[in-house]
DNA sequence: TACAATTCAATCGCGCGCAATCTATATGCA
DNA sequence: TGCATATAGATTGCGCGCGATTGAATTGTA
């Protein structure tokens, strides 16, 4: 894979590299997310919510690119863990809020350490970091346009 | 969550571009690979086979970072498509060696236009993409350490 | 040669991701 | 107002990823 010299592999050898380093960054989360019993999609939820609560499942969809046939098991099990409430919307019934309750509120505090110890074993200066997320997320941009245009 | 303006968050930020550019590549591949009846995985496994077939399941799993949990079931659907064999070695009755089909080898001329096509919607110069990929990969390389020392 | 330790693949269980479909609610328009 | 259309969320089905365990084969070692 990586030893292909074809340059019309390029796209195949960067899509492997964000498939194989987007796992190994999920198993890097995974043994401080474990001790808090919250796997790495349910941490990002709690990300966005932690910034912004009341927020509808469409919201917080729209901002990680996740639909509901992933997020409604998803927050149905925050649900049960004591982390969120999910209640329809009295103004308009379709949508669902969701909203942290105290426990996940206080969950912040502990989560707040995670992405310092993760980011100690990158070893990369943190502009280098930036510039890095930056091009990657307009990368995500473009594959987005060109999929619904 | 890309609003999120305190640096302490940095690798939050660039393992959520990873986590949602891979997903976004996942589905830019998709409509390419559906016609073919491929997964994503399962298009890695052929490249992978492609380049040197006659491999073991260790042996791909240690390419692409994989388990016998991961690539058993989709060894056999490769199988089950009439892509692959799977065999026990004669001389190591613990190792399973996976042969290319004939239509396995012949799927590759189609599948020898998927990167050239997802390569166009990228729309960078073809060395940053590979200056990228080199980047990425230096970062999962220290994930991997880092995760078993 | 016995027998413990190691290696390889298979299996099981769970949580995503997502396409497709369904239901309920809201909106737009004649 | 009445009905078509659109939207939000839930549900179903399937294919991963992966931790944990199991069973069989091999290797190391006394």
């Amino acid at each position: 894979m990586t030893a292909n010299p074809s340059p019309l592999a390029l796209s195949n050898q960067l899509c492997f590299a964000f498939y194989s380093v987007s796992h190994a960054f999920s198993r890097a989360y995974r043994q401080f997310l474990d001790p808090l019993g919250l796997t790495y999609p349910q941490y990002v939820v709690l990300l966005v919510l932690w910034e912004q609560d009341e927020l509808t499942v469409k919201e917080i969809g729209d901002r990680l690119f996740l639909d509901s046939g992933t997020l409604t098991p998803l927050l149905k099990r925050l649900e049960n863990a004591g982390h969120i409430r999910r209640a329809r919307d009295k103004k308009d019934e379709r949508q669902v809020r969701i909203s942290l309750t105290e426990t996940g509120r206080a969950l912040r505090e502990k989560a707040e350490e995670i992405p310092k110890q993760v980011g100690c074993v990158l070893g990369l200066p943190v502009d280098e970091l930036r510039a890095l997320t930056e091009q990657v997320a307009k990368l995500r941009g473009r594959l987005h346009e060109s999929a619904s245009p």
